[in-house]
DNA sequence: GCCTTTTATAGTCAAGATGACTCTTAAGGA
DNA sequence: TCCTTAAGAGTCATCTTGACTATAAAAGGC
């Protein structure tokens, strides 16, 4: 790193200040469609527009720190709960204008989680809901982008490692599995292939002991796994024919 | 995005301000091994000591732009071939200690180039240098994180993206690619296989027309090719054994 | 020139992984 | 009881890999 333009008698009030936020793309399979949490803003700008939960950075806290906190305060889940979630940096998001008031760059976060109970909009959001992600309106700031990016990065990523687990509930059957499968991308899998691969992977996932079973309505019960200790995926499961970008 | 803790009367300079840096981690092959670019800081904090290239993002620009012209002021490389180059943001380093002036987050990129020259160094920094990938001294800052966070981003890329050739020359031979990823990942590769995988996978490269070929020193000719239209690889030219995280 | 060394390029072959299917089992609902 | 639905077992051909062998075309030493 080199030094700011007049770096003599270093004085941080001397530039102008950036303000550093995160924002959260929390997704979930619900339903077996994607939904994506939303909150409605309380204020401007883009006061009564829907946005990627989110907020500043503390002075004192990191920006994975700040992104489980805002979780936290958003959904209204303990932090216990949000503490074992799947959270991932996505992206710096920087463009000068991005915000209208001033200077803001952001740190996107992607969280996975399996389908959690409706939201309570806490905090400063007037709303918080589950959207499904084809039903998203335009969201406020660049968060359109963000959610594309996240989708994108969460699409390529369940290619090659076991993070669709994450979509799960600690104890799931290989349908549910697949179902995140096919939900994020969109595709139909064939069933039993998709189950070989899975259970010829080591470390994918790993059986519930005893007889317990679940009924997902009708059809034949379907034995119940947890996720396991891997967390890439090799080989990996390629999506059908569409070549990832 | 939610708002600040007091947003009404909204005042940037309420907050304890954030600096925002780039750091870059440039990567090149030269002789078979890997190389990072690096540059002796001139002044405290960390005198004396090497540290990734990279500098503060000015007022108007984006992160990529001040990554770019960070890249061109300490290489001394004309703009044009900065602006060609491969560069990618690797992740943001927002931990509040970081930096001992003040807080700063950093948001990294990567960089993968061909055997450039040696850099002259500009800008801020005392001297700028290719140093071997395994014979990095201590860093200042976070560095050393980000330079190995980097290595480990790009070792995985080269499996499922074409983004190998980024370290060669415009017209390369398959030899120069294939020493690439033996370089990167640290392991042969089988030379007929890796031929195969490459030739068969459309778009990764394309034959240079004409006769034209090229002596390495010693051995056969090899036919020179271009990097193709693809970026992505599928499937994946995996490494050998080990299992990647 | 001749021989050795080095690297490119062409094949071969078996094992592994994948895609497309079929068939049976065990529930729920009409 | 019969039909529908989904789980789970298994088959088979094709595609991809990994491991190897063989040949071609250069440079260097003698």
């Amino acid at each position: 790193m080199t030094t700011p333009p007049r770096p003599d008698g270093y004085d941080p009030r001397a530039f102008e200040p950036f303000a550093v936020t995160v924002d959260l793309a929390v997704l979930t399979v619900r339903a077996g469609r994607l939904h994506v949490l939303l909150v409605q803003r309380g204020q401007e700008p883009y006061a009564g527009a829907w946005a990627l939960p989110g907020g500043f950075v503390l002075p004192r806290e990191s920006a994975g720190t700040a992104a489980r906190r805002e979780l936290a305060e958003e959904t209204g889940l303990p932090e216990a709960t949000v503490a074992g979630l799947h959270l991932e940096q996505l992206r710096t998001y920087t463009e000068p204008d991005r915000d209208p008031r001033m200077r803001v760059v952001s740190v996107a976060y992607t969280a996975l989680v399996p389908d959690l109970p409706e939201p309570r909009g806490g905090g400063d959001a007037a709303e918080a809901r589950w959207l499904p992600y084809d039903e998203v309106p335009a969201l406020a700031f660049d968060h359109d982008v963000i959610l594309a990016d996240a989708r994108t990065r969460v699409g390529a990523k369940l290619e090659y490692t076991c993070l669709a687990t994450a979509f799960c509930p600690p104890e799931f059957t290989l349908g549910e599995l697949r179902e995140v499968y096919e939900t994020v991308w969109g595709v139909p899998l064939d069933r039993p292939n998709f189950r070989r691969k899975v259970l010829t992977t080591p470390g994918f996932v790993e059986p519930v002991e005893g007889p317990p079973r679940r009924t997902g309505g009708r059809g034949k019960p379907a034995a119940l796994y947890r996720a396991g200790e891997a967390t890439a995926l090799h080989p990996p499961l390629l999506r059908p024919e569409g070549r990832s970008a």
